[in-house]
DNA sequence: TATACTGTAATAATATTTCATACAGTTAGC
DNA sequence: GCTAACTGTATGAAATATTATTACAGTATA
């Protein structure tokens, strides 16, 4: 569940990328490496709040629909997979006497919730720029003087 | 992955709780709701990290090597499953010219990095002993006044 | 009206997680 | 020494979750 949140910011990325700010989910699927369905039900979260407009029908897709300096990763993780810190097998057995085996899984509930602000505290600290700056990073690093054809 | 954690901190915890901080893998399986083996993987590796002793033979089992007071959620997370807050997915070809689709693998595994000390940061601020009390907590709650008999 | 899109359902393929079984090695007590 | 009750680990099966594929209805454009 969470690589559709690397999917996600995967495609908003791109679309603040790109010079039109535009894109189908074939492009966009084709760049992330994955399949067109996959992507568009991951865009489809992401236009409900908000973050790209849609448009169906010839020439259409998607388009940014936000300032990427604005847009924390902490709003697309939890647009996109809030709540799924936690694992889903829980321990224990709420029907047992023994204190521990009866609370465990109430008393974790909590702290995976407790311990994900903080995740997302660490999110909030980092917007769709972020991103896109640290990907130039890595093209320095990488290819240091070199000028690419970008194959979209 | 993550549900390890949950398995070690309840175990760690049932030794704490028990009057004699010992148990076997089945009494632990038992309360834990899953399988000896699947205990005996995971105390094996919290002996590793010196949190329990082990004892073979008749009349073995575990045995808490540790004051709950002092172990942090965040000491048992990184021996049990440090480094598993990234998903295996990973997004993007390296191989493809476009800047973001050959380098977001890379910039996605360091914001999961990071992101993951923040989640150790809170799990720092827990300990075996703030289980237990969370533990107790839910007790007054469920069944304040009542006695129970504990069968472990 | 044909074409190129999104939206979504249903199902197949694959990977991961959990469980079950088995057995070698260890220790204690008889 | 022998047996019984443990841990440590390997291996494979079962259950579950994730990802990919296929299909098709709905929409907009030319």
């Amino acid at each position: 569940m969470r690589s559709e949140f690397t999917v996600a910011v995967h495609c908003l990325a791109l679309l603040a990328y790109l010079p039109d700010h535009r894109a189908s989910s074939e492009l966009l699927a084709h760049n992330v490496s994955t399949n067109p369905t996959r992507i568009r039900k991951i865009m489809s979260t992401l236009k409900k709040s908000g973050f790209v407009k849609t448009k169906e029908g010839i020439g259409g897709g998607y388009e940014l629909n936000c300032q990427p300096a604005e847009v924390t990763l902490a709003e697309v993780y939890r647009s996109i997979c809030g709540g799924t810190l936690k694992p889903h097998w829980s321990s224990g057995n709420p029907e047992e006497k023994c204190l521990v085996s009866a609370n465990m899984a109430l008393v974790m509930d909590g702290f995976f919730r407790e311990a994900e602000l903080y995740y997302e505290e660490y999110l909030e600290r980092n917007t769709l720029q972020t991103v896109l700056e640290r990907l130039r990073q890595c093209q320095q690093k990488t290819a240091r003087g070199e000028t690419h054809v970008h194959e979209y």
